[in-house]
RNA sequence: GGUCCGUUCGUCUAGGGGUUAGGACAGUAGAUUUUCAUUCUACCAACAGGGGUUCGAUUCCCCUACGGACUACCA
C-alpha cells in the first residue's frame, strides 16, 4: 500500500456547546496529524435539522483556538474540499446513496412511523433477542425489496415519504483493524438496516461520514469509542462504495466517565459535581422550560488552556516515561496512537487542578498581571502595572487559579474592616498594641524601604519595646490585612507602602479592644 | 435482553512469564516557613475471582463477575 498524506478530521454536530471529552479527541487528532506532519480538518456534521443549536458551530470553533488546536483546512477556514458543513454538502449524497440502490446493497423503505413501532413492538412481543429492520424483517415490510416494481415506481413517482436503507447481509463477518484495539469483530446478523438517506432528503451520519471522509481523502478516524458499534457497518459502507482500499485506518478512543459512579460523562454532571464539563461558558436555553441557563466553562473558571490540555492529553495516553509536564510541542513529539489505552478514563477534578497550579506559577508575573487588573477595574479599582506584577508574585504561589488573585490580595486596596478573631484573641494585647504603635511611628523614619528593611526596623522596634519579634508578628499581620495568613509580611508592607501601613496600624490600634 | 469493548493503588497510569509491581494526583506524617501556602522528605495504597498452560502467572488462554458503549429517519 503506497503511503499516503495523514489527514485526520475532527467533525463535531453543532447539537449544543462541545464538552470535554469532544475536546480531548480533537486534542488527539490534533496531536497525530502535527507529529505526522498531516492536516486536521474539522467538518461540521449538522445532517440532523431538529437538533440544530444556534451558536454551537461558533462556540466549536471558539473552543478549539483557546485550547491551542489549529485547524488546518475546514469549517471557518476553508479549502479545496468544501464545503465543510454537511447541509451545504447535501446535494452530493443522494447519487452515492443512489450508487448503492444500482449495486442492489441498498434499497427504498417506504414504512411509516408507526409501521416501525409496530414491527418492534411484534418483534418484543415474540420475545426476538434484537428488534431490528434487518435481512429477516425487511421481508415484512414495505419497501423495493417486498413491493412489486411498478407499484415502488409509482410511489418514488407519486411522492411518497421513504428512506434509503443499507441491504445489510445476512451472514457475514466483518472485520476491521482498529489501531487501539486491534481487531474487531462483529457478524452482520448484528447489524440492521441503517437507513442512509432521511425522508427529508438528508444523508444520516452514517451516509455523510463515509462519503465525507472519502471524499475529504481523510486516512485516519480518530472517535470516541460511541461509534465502535457501528463502525463494522462503516467498512460495509466503504466496500459497497468501492472504497475499501482508501477506507481510513480507525481508532476509537476510550470514553471519559464521571468522576463518582459510573457511565460516560454527560453535559449534565458539571452542574452536579461542581466542576465545569465544557471548555468555555456556554449560554443556552432549558430544552423544556425554556429557560435560560448558564454551564460553566473552563476558561472562565480561570483554568489555563496549556493546564487542560496537558491533563486532558494524559486522560488515556501516557508517554511511556515519567514526565507529566509537556507543552503542545512536547505533546506532538511524543503522541503516538498505540499509547492510547484501550480503558476508560474517570474524570479526576484534583489532577486538573494540580496542573493548572502547576503552570499558572511557571507563568511571569507581567503575564499573570493582567488577570488581577481585570478584576480590579470592574471594581473600579486603580492600579499599576508594577504594583500588579508585585501583588501577583506574592500571590501566585498560593492560589491555584488566576480568578483568585482578587479575592486573596484584597487587602492590597481595601484597609481591613474585620480581624481575625482568633489571632485577636490570642495574640492582641496592651504590650503588643503598644509596640505596633511605636513601629507606626518608626515606620517613616526607615532608612531603607525593603522587606529586608523593614524587618530590620522591626526586630529593632520589638527589642526596644521588651518583646520579641514572635510576639507580635501575628498581630501586625491582621492589623495590617486582617487575616491570619497570607504572604511574606514584610514583602505585603513593601507593596502596600509606608503611608497606608502607618494608618492601617494606627485604625487597628484605635479600633482593637486592648484587653489584658 | 442482544452485540461489542473493557478490568494494575481512591484516581490517572507504567510494567510484564521469575520485579521489594514503578511514577503522578489525592491522603497522612515530618522538615522548612513568624502564619498559611509553596518547596522538600517519608509513609499509605493495586494486579476483580476461578480454572487452565507452565518449573513458575499479575503478565498467555478460557470461564465467571463487574463496568461501559451501542441497540432511532441522533450524531
Amino acid at each position: 500500500m503506497t503511503e499516503r498524506e495523514v489527514r485526520v478530521r475532527f467533525a463535531p454536530s453543532p447539537t449544543g456547546p462541545l464538552h470535554i471529552g469532544g475536546v480531548r479527541t480533537a486534542l488527539y487528532n490534533y496531536l497525530l496529524a502535527r507529529k505526522l506532519g498531516g492536516k486536521m480538518l474539522l467538518r461540521i456534521e449538522d445532517t440532523d435539522q431538529n437538533r440544530f443549536v444556534p451558536g454551537a458551530e461558533e462556540y466549536i470553533l471558539e473552543a478549539l483556538a483557546w485550547v491551542g488546536i489549529v485547524i488546518d483546512e475546514g469549517q471557518g477556514v476553508g479549502g479545496p474540499h468544501g464545503p465543510y458543513k454537511q447541509s451545504e454538502r447535501k446535494p452530493m449524497y443522494k447519487q452515492y446513496a443512489d450508487q448503492l440502490i444500482e449495486a442492489g446493497h441498498a434499497y427504498y423503505a417506504f414504512d411509516t412511523a408507526e409501521e416501525l413501532d409496530a414491527m418492534r413492538a411484534r418483534l418484543q412481543a415474540a420475545k426476538v433477542p434484537n428488534p431490528q429492520y434487518n435481512s429477516i424483517t425487511r421481508a415484512q415490510m414495505r419497501n423495493s425489496l417486498t413491493l412489486p416494481e411498478d407499484e415502488v415506481k409509482a410511489l418514488l413517482d407519486g411522492g411518497a415519504q421513504y428512506v434509503i436503507r443499507l441491504k445489510v447481509p445476512r451472514k457475514e463477518e466483518v472485520r476491521f483493524q482498529d489501531l487501539i484495539r486491534g481487531w474487531v469483530v462483529v457478524h452482520s446478523s448484528a447489524i440492521d438496516d441503517k437507513v442512509l438517506m432521511k425522508s427529508d432528503g438528508m444523508p444520516t451520519y452514517h451516509l455523510a461520514n463515509i462519503v465525507d471522509d472519502h471524499l475529504m481523502e481523510i486516512s485516519h478516524v480518530i472517535r470516541g469509542e460511541e461509534w465502535l458499534p457501528s463502525a463494522p457497518l462503516h467498512v460495509l459502507l466503504y466496500r459497497y462504495l468501492g472504497w475499501e482500499s482508501t477506507m481510513p485506518q480507525f481508532a476509537h478512543l476510550p470514553l471519559l466517565l464521571k468522576p463518582d459512579g459510573t457511565g460516560k460523562l454527560s453535559k449534565r454532571d458539571g452542574d452536579r459535581l461542581g466542576f465545569p464539563v465544557f471548555p468555555l461558558e456556554w449560554h443556552g436555553t432549558d430544552a423544556e422550560t425554556g429557560e435560560a441557563t448558564v454551564s460553566r466553562g473552563y476558561r472562565e473558571d480561570g483554568y489555563l488552556p496549556e493546564a487542560l490540555v496537558n491533563f486532558l492529553a494524559f486522560l488515556g495516553w501516557n508517554p511511556g516515561t515519567q514526565q507529566e509536564i509537556f507543552s503542545m510541542d512536547e505533546l506532538i513529539q511524543a503522541f503516538s496512537i498505540e499509547r492510547v489505552s484501550k480503558s476508560p478514563a474517570k474524570f479526576d477534578q484534583n489532577k486538573v487542578k494540580w496542573f493548572n497550579e502547576h503552570y499558572l506559577r511557571a507563568k511571569s508575573n507581567a503575564e499573570l498581571a493582567p488577570y488581577l487588573l481585570t478584576a480590579l477595574h470592574e471594581h473600579a479599582i486603580v492600579c499599576s502595572q508594577e504594583k500588579a506584577e508585585q501583588i501577583v508574585g506574592v500571590m501566585k504561589e498560593r492560589v491555584s487559579f488566576p480568578n483568585d488573585f482578587w479575592q486573596e490580595a484584597k487587602y492590597f486596596f481595601q484597609a481591613p474592616t474585620e480581624y481575625d478573631e482568633t489571632v485577636v484573641s490570642k495574640k492582641w494585647n496592651a504590650p503588643v498594641a503598644a509596640a505596633l504603635t511605636a513601629y507606626a511611628e518608626a515606620l517613616p523614619t526607615a532608612p531603607e524601604v525593603s522587606a529586608e528593611g523593614l524587618k530590620t526596623l522591626f526586630n529593632d522596634t520589638m527589642a526596644a519595646q521588651g518583646l520579641k519579634p514572635g510576639q507580635v508578628l501575628q498581630a501586625l499581620r491582621v492589623a495590617v490585612t486582617g487575616a491570619a495568613a497570607g504572604p511574606d509580611l514584610f514583602e505585603t508592607l513593601v507593596i502596600l507602602g509606608v503611608p497606608e501601613v502607618t494608618e492601617r496600624l494606627r485604625t487597628a490600634v484605635a479600633t482593637l479592644p486592648a484587653a489584658a
